[in-house]
DNA sequence: ACTCATTACCGATTTCTCTTCGGTTTGAAA
DNA sequence: TTTCAAACCGAAGAGAAATCGGTAATGAGT
């Protein structure tokens, strides 16, 4: 899948600090990797050329966009045929409540993150979106009080360093 | 908490534009919203200031990190005291692979996002960084195969268009 | 070890963007 | 209608991004 891309030190430094910070200039960038402005520019590039960077997004905060609720659906199918599974794939990517879903191995098959105006719309929801299609076996609802992300990914790469 | 923050319909065209790409330049996005430049840097700073937007970050390929694994730990607590859901964040907070933390309503009270090397280091963590804390009860591992974002985020206010 | 080719790097320059600021418009309240 | 505050705008100086030709590092093959 992808290019068996090699990364060293510096590649890293980069894609740690866009991690922390997507809107760092390069010229601040170029500095904290020790590179040239047009150095770290061109590996910017190729890291986003060869797909190790896949986009930049803003954090919101959902409340003053009137989400009120958010919830972990576990979905369990009711048959794991191919054609089944891209089905409903293919019909979650067209519902706009859903944030993130997560294809598991274990009981369940999906853990989708949905985000809600209140609990009437998230029932709604949950038929409409999950119980009444036809490939979705059961489905499990949790609220999400709190959910807190880590912006320092990890990295486990023997590097010599510089 | 939030200050009652109230978005218009430039505001959340603006918050839009910067989920789907954080690096937008601030000429793009005023022409985008309708705005002078001007006037587009100070109600992204007016949005900075009042915590609408927390940050900006980019998303990266976990293959070229070395993160061969990911699993999504679901965890029951054993007493739910607030100092032993303390401790068990705080304890969380320091632990490199997390992704992300999902505090939930239902059987379980936590469903963490951890990105590992391998199934070795998959194991060792479950045990030193959750079973083996005073706190926890009980934990589910579910692999995650593939997980994919959605960052069109849902809007649900009624916004008078101009 | 030497050569050659490829790749990465750098600094200077040009182009474009960001940021600030004074003045103007807008809209609501008195 | 007048007043005030908030939001807006355009212009201009400061600053960053992007390009490019030349140079240094790298590594494969002899």
């Amino acid at each position: 899948m992808s290019k068996n891309v090699e990364l060293d030190a510096k590649d890293v430094r980069i894609v740690r600090l866009l991690r922390k910070n997507a809107r760092i200039s390069n010229k601040e960038l170029a500095a904290k990797a020790g590179l040239a402005q047009s150095s770290c520019l061109e590996r910017v590039r190729r890291l986003r050329m060869a797909r190790v960077l896949t986009g930049y997004h803003a954090d919101v905060d959902p409340d003053p966009l009137g989400i009120g609720l958010q919830a972990m659906v576990a979905v369990r199918l009711a048959r794991h045929a191919r054609a089944d599974v891209e089905a409903f794939e293919r019909h979650l990517e067209t519902v706009t409540e859903v944030v993130t879903i997560f294809h598991v191995a274990g009981a369940n098959d999906y853990l989708v993150h949905v985000a809600v105006r209140d609990s009437a719309h998230l029932r709604e929801l949950a038929l409409s979106a999950f119980t009444e299609r036809p490939e979705v076996d059961h489905i499990e609802t949790q609220l999400i009080f709190a959910h807190r992300r880590n912006h320092e990914l990890p990295v486990y790469l023997d590097l010599e360093e510089d």
